[in-house]
DNA sequence: TCTTGCCTTGAAGTCCACTCGAGGGTTTAT
DNA sequence: ATAAACCCTCGAGTGGACTTCAAGGCAAGA
């Protein structure tokens, strides 16, 4: 599969998997005869995991580090457990906040709905 | 409350607490005598709702157009009502996306766990 | 064969949200 | 009364993650 093909079947710009590759967030992308990328199935399985990391914010640096043990083999497991470890309960915290902030936001609007209610009501009887 | 204390409250640098009123995140900070900031409790929950929101990723500019139209009174009540609706379900589709890269990691770290035992394992066994 | 269009690389540019430094006034402790 | 530790503003600098640009190679159709 090219990269045009790659970039509209997960959404992710050309010049960012471009990227992703140089920097080391994916392996070597497999190439055709005349250099061009074509996607192995396992190619593409680093581009969604990638995207779904950055999607929820995990960091390049990370990936990049994620990447480099599983390509130096077994002797990484142990490193590559703790490290996703890590990231999940980074996820977990993030997670967290953000359900924090929408639950401060449905407070806000519950008053909000109070004050359109009233205003609501100021057209038919003008007490104030 | 001088700035330094409130930087310390909330976590906040008192460089990201100037910027933010620098840009209009907050309203203009309560001043003493030699126009340094002192923050009154509605300053302080200013600066909570901002912490709370930038921790969710709620970008500056919506927090400046938010501020701006609290700041123009109650015509804008049903604007800033549709506005923090918006970025409340926005915070929502979010948690969706963390949730999922989550649940991605977890199932990466099944995996894992298998691997660990078989390592162990293979002190005792030496099957392959 | 010429054109259109996708592909390549490496370098430079952009955007966001801070973060820092310079230069200067104020408050507190000795 | 003077040094240390605050505070101020303004403008420039930084870091992360792309994104665009420049210059050129290859490929399929008119």
């Amino acid at each position: 599969m090219n990269i045009q093909a790659v970039s509209k079947k997960y959404g992710v710009s050309s010049d960012t998997l471009r990227y992703w590759e140089r920097v080391g967030v994916i392996p070597p992308v497999t190439r055709n005869a005349s250099g061009y990328r074509d996607y192995t199935p396992e190619d593409e399985n680093w581009v969604h995991f990638t995207q779904c990391m950055r999607n929820a914010g995990v960091s390049i640096d990370i990936l990049i580090e994620y990447t480099t043990l599983m390509m130096e083999g077994k002797q990484t497991i142990a490193a590559r457990q703790s490290l996703l470890e890590e990231q999940r309960d980074k996820l977990q915290d993030q997670i967290d906040k953000l359900a924090a902030a929408r639950d401060r936001l449905n407070g806000k609007l519950d008053g909000y709905a109070e004050r359109m209610a009233n205003l609501d009501e100021s057209k038919y009887r003008k007490t104030k």
